[in-house]
DNA sequence: TGCTTCGGCGCACAACTGTTAACTGAGTCG
DNA sequence: CGACTCAGTTAACAGTTGTGCGCCGAAGCA
């Protein structure tokens, strides 16, 4: 209902463990089309943004008619709102795995940008994606990054909690604190493209940046309370 | 050279003084219907990107035939860059003025946050741009942006320097310092915008929230070279 | 005065866009 | 097996786009 028009209501086989295993194997086909279309999409926003995108466009670079478009998504916009999911996705378990650790001590410092640096590394466009559209024109898209991000704040706010730092920290606080790190890896994340490109600075130079911010960011919290109090 | 094809190439009175005072009557002409063109652009970038921006759509808007356009510039990426200047202008001043005082204490941190909403409030549609553009799909104006907000950073180094707190920093560290601000004045830029359209938070939330995390910046820059010498 | 400059216009062109409609044929199910 | 579902097709529609060509007429200059 979300996403497209006909959901696979499963029907025959019961499909209730995670990914699509087998299924009918006439959805398999339509499964297949529809990573065609979000991956040709994808591909098609290296060079421009989504409001820009048409709907023949993507269906030209896969190879189907365009109305055949109209089977998976209603909408350009609806396309994106789709790829905004899927490329969190992979954020958000970075965020999990590695990310409990984003905190004060510079080896978890390091290792958390190398592992952003990583996932960029692996996964270009769609970190091109968020980045672009995080500000776009195609207000649904904008949104749907925008509360997952916001998601994403109030996690990370919920993991520095259980820090021993944070003892005496204001629920409020918390969050802001949650902000400032989701927004630094944002904004490091659009480095580390623009490094990998060709634009700016190299990806070293960007990744010691982001080093020595997160260091400066973690020396306030340090001190936090003593000018608050 | 840069911008327009045939630039007013200075023929009559000697026009040397900044603005442009009367002109010719004819540049003056040429001058009004360009910034027709700039705002109308401008003002279409609401509700969409550049990349998806026409040139037709902007002629239409300002009541001009399309093959007027070119009189003033090449492309629609041309306008951008135009519009990129422009809007930076403003900002810069504001960076000069009260941001010298962008620093440490309180009162500071307070009237700078004040500073910004004003000018995100009084113009919208040029933050709005600079926030869009910055990551969007036409290269010339992102590259723009970029160059731009990177000369913001370098100057807010230089400022930074000539304080009692950064004696002993690096001149790579307080490179590093200007840019955090220069990224979180953009972040907060854009966290007002969307207070003022009704998505997300208030003004005032956005407000409170950018104070602490300055404070919070402040506070390590304080406490930075206890740990780094 | 007459000559030149040039911002803006109308027109035409080929290419492209989103969307509708009726149709095909392989996969699915009772 | 026969009925049905439905992902994908071709054809056509009314608009739209960027761009080139030749023209006009007011402003500028000698």
């Amino acid at each position: 209902m979300s996403t497209t028009s006909g959901a696979p209501s499963g029907a025959s086989s019961g499909a209730q463990s995670g990914a699509p295993p087998a299924a009918s194997q006439r959805a398999a086909q339509k499964a297949r089309t529809r990573r065609a279309l979000l991956d040709a999409g994808l591909a098609l926003l290296e060079h421009q943004s989504l409001s820009s995108l048409g709907l023949r466009e993507i269906a030209r670079a896969v190879g189907v008619s365009p109305t055949a478009f109209y089977r998976h998504f209603h909408d350009v916009a609806d396309l994106g709102v789709a790829l905004v999911e899927e490329s969190l996705d992979g954020l958000r378990e970075l965020i999990r795995a590695g990310l409990a650790e984003y905190g004060a001590d510079a080896d978890r410092i390091d290792h958390a940008v190398d592992a952003l640096a990583a996932h960029v590394r692996a996964h270009p466009e769609h970190v091109r994606f968020l980045v672009r559209e995080r500000h776009g024109g195609v207000a649904p898209v904008r949104q749907a990054i925008g509360a997952q991000l916001d998601g994403f704040a109030e996690e990370v706010a919920g993991v520095l909690e259980r820090d021993e730092i944070s003892r005496g920290w204001t629920r409020d606080d918390l969050r802001m604190l949650g902000e400032t790190y989701v927004d630094h890896m944002v904004m490091t994340a659009s480095a580390f493209l623009e490094a990998a490109q060709g634009e700016g600075p190299d990806e070293e130079h960007v990744a010691r940046t982001a080093r020595r911010q997160l260091r400066l960011i973690s020396l306030g919290r340090r001190h936090w309370m003593s000018e608050t109090g």
